[in-house]
DNA sequence: TACATGAGCCTGTATATACAAGAAAAGGCT
DNA sequence: AGCCTTTTCTTGTATATACAGGCTCATGTA
């Protein structure tokens, strides 16, 4: 089944399962379909189901076992912050609601800013947006983020509390992450943090960087995240 | 080029574009030879090549780009811990000593061991080190380890302060990691760990979690971390 | 009943090939 | 020289196929 089209085969298959699994129609445990099955299924071969069983598995979301199958695997809970899917997708059970503090501005990029740019970013300047995350009423996650103002037209109209970011990104504005590189620190909270987060001041508190890659030339994303690890934690997969 | 040996053709490719990557013969930003040239190189086929340059891009150390080639990445400073290599892989240019501070023993699992374990690992009990790692001479990483103990004789006697643990595990034993799970807290330094670290008490600190699969089935390693990010974090790629 | 054996499923590895599409250099035109 | 087109090299996607090796279960034997 060649791919008709412009998403490539592969990628409808790996799309069609992962929401299968997201949907809770594959639970935990449950055996995919095995490769030849899905072969059978869309039309094509094995290399073709296998590449899109490979980046489900890359993903965390099965573990292949050879002379076996396919295991759909731990679903995501606690805050799956470290993987690319977008907050809103990794914390499983957890009630979970964002608040805007700041609503998407464009703004020039920072003199001091702490990740290097390249000349088509600076040209562009940056959108700027700033939420608060709770997790079951409890406020834990404070993210600053920072996107190259590259093709995105009228990108600051979006509402961004009902979506999560990179679904916004992905539907709207054909941009999807890649890869990213991140580093954390344990801090102390700010009056202001500690203000947000209800705790006072001094806690330690966990700090990320992050800058992400995305389809788009010169587009990066830039997140500068503090989470409130009393009564949650971070979690991923690898 | 049929495999002769145990070991897959994809993977000896892997390996020695890894090595030669981490030796510096190909430096940040190099152009790896391309996938037809790599094909005449090890007399194979592009799906083969094209594996292994695949897992060298899902761990960080090229980047592919369509039409161009695959380009060496940005070398991996900071504490690379949250990937899989060990974390003596992930420092750089940083000096890295190890100091154990409890040398491999055998013991049963604690009654209140925070993952779930199989009756398997359960019978076979574990084997506990704790090690202190210093970064450029300031102890930074305080790390305690539990392993299976399956199928790892006189693995007490190994001398893991010049060793990697993972490279140990490989070469002696055959184990190697293929994915995991990991939690991530801040944390205020208990009085213990601020006199390790040689901090105040109550100062924060990084706290992590880590559950490693390996080839082996049953054969789990368990690592709790603390780490102190006053002057070095913590850093990944994905 | 208990235990080995083998058949049949599954994924892992590998070859051979084809065309599409992005990127860059070579060449020709104005 | 400067610009555009073409060529060529690169990776991306896909088909078709083969055998190796792990896992499970049914069958047959002791």
């Amino acid at each position: 089944m060649q791919r008709s089209s412009g998403t490539p085969l592969y990628k409808k298959v790996f799309e069609e399962l992962k929401s299968k699994i997201d949907s809770g129609l594959y639970k935990m445990g449950d055996l995919l379909p095995s490769e030849n099955e899905l072969c059978k299924m869309y039309f094509t071969t094995r290399p073709t189901v296998r590449q899109a069983l490979n980046d489900l598995s890359n993903l965390g979301y099965i573990v292949r076992q050879h002379g076996k199958g396919s295991i759909v695997s731990e679903p995501k809970n606690g805050l799956g912050i470290l993987s690319l899917k977008g907050s809103t997708a990794g914390v499983g059970k957890h009630n979970l609601k964002t608040a805007i503090i700041t609503k998407p501005i464009k703004q020039p990029w920072s003199e001091a800013f702490e990740f290097e740019l390249t000349p088509e970013e600076k040209e562009a300047g940056a959108i700027y947006l700033s939420r608060l995350r709770y997790v079951d009423g409890l406020p834990t996650l404070f993210e600053e983020t920072y996107i190259s103002n590259i093709d995105l037209p009228r990108f600051t109209l979006h509402n961004l509390e009902k979506n999560s970011l990179f679904d916004t990104l992905k539907n709207y504005h054909d941009v999807e992450v890649k890869e990213g590189e991140q580093k954390i620190w344990a801090i102390e909270a700010s009056k202001e943090l500690a203000d947000m987060f209800n705790i006072k001041p001094k806690k330690p508190v966990l700090h990320m960087k992050r800058r992400l890659k995305t389809n788009k030339k010169n587009l990066f994303i830039y997140s500068f995240l503090y989470c409130n690890t009393q009564d949650f934690f971070i979690q991923d997969y690898f």
